[in-house]
DNA sequence: GTATTATTGAGAAACTTTCTCAATAAGAGG
DNA sequence: CCTCTTATTGAGAAAGTTTCTCAATAATAC
């Protein structure tokens, strides 16, 4: 099911907003912000404005179609959402980020937790950062 | 080492605001933003700007006397940092959060990743999120 | 004490995110 | 292909967050 039939199931529709910013973020590597999202369009002869940025994100997101990842500088970006879990690895240069499936590396940590804190866990966050092949030469 | 050292230790002062919020943040088990400092401390009866609250954060961020979390909403927190690598749980219900030893548990995890991405990879972020005893109660 | 200067407060400014509402356009049905 | 319904958008206001400026204050050394 591809995002078109997924906005269609929930009878939405689709928009030129919506059709840019996918397009958009289906052919970067690197997650972009809203205000970036916004100006990038702009660059490209579209036009959106950035309220409809800001509400075509979270609607995507709830759709699970996007996803947030934080970025090296702290800020938010988003990307595509791969089917599956996974987390991401982000370069501290030039923020590429590459996702990776999750697998089962955190069950053993997160008992070891529950038996430390007492917290019952249900999930988490991980990303890794690091430099990227083409970043690691320069 | 303790703050007060660690602070003089660059030729800083020890002020009022970096009392304050040293002393708030040393007795609150929940992370706290900016925001959150600022009324919280002018509720005590005490009295310092928001700008203040900005920089001081800042400064013992950089310090490493204090680290931030993602809270359950996306927003940032600021807890005293423990000593040692480490990450947190959060409770999702009330914020809450404990601090457990950080470990090798994700080397192994990290070489796979390294050789799937062909990152080179330097750190990560590492946060669970659950329920605190006390709520799951409730 | 006094001098030096790091630090603060208050408000302006920049920036980010949300909200409102009339105008527009997507999709359903004929 | 046209029309109707209503989800969606754009533009600007509004709310919220973070940074900046600079004169006044206060922490430390001597």
């Amino acid at each position: 099911m591809d995002w078109q039939e997924r906005i269609r199931a929930k009878g939405l529709r689709i928009s030129e907003p919506r059709r840019q910013i996918m397009t958009l973020l289906a052919e970067t590597t690197v997650p972009l912000s809203p205000a970036a999202i916004h100006t990038c369009i702009q660059k490209q002869g579209g036009s959106l404005s950035l309220a409809s940025v800001y509400r075509t994100l979270r609607l995507l997101e709830d759709l699970d179609l996007l996803c947030q990842v934080y970025l090296a500088d702290g800020n938010l970006g988003f990307m595509v959402h791969d089917s599956g879990h996974h987390h991401h690895v982000l370069c501290r240069c030039c923020n590429r980020s590459v996702d990776f499936p999750g697998n089962d590396d955190l069950l053993a940590l997160a008992a070891r937790v529950e038996e430390l804190t007492g917290y019952t866990i249900s999930d988490h966050m991980l990303q890794f950062y690091g430099l990227c092949p083409q970043c690691r030469q320069a």
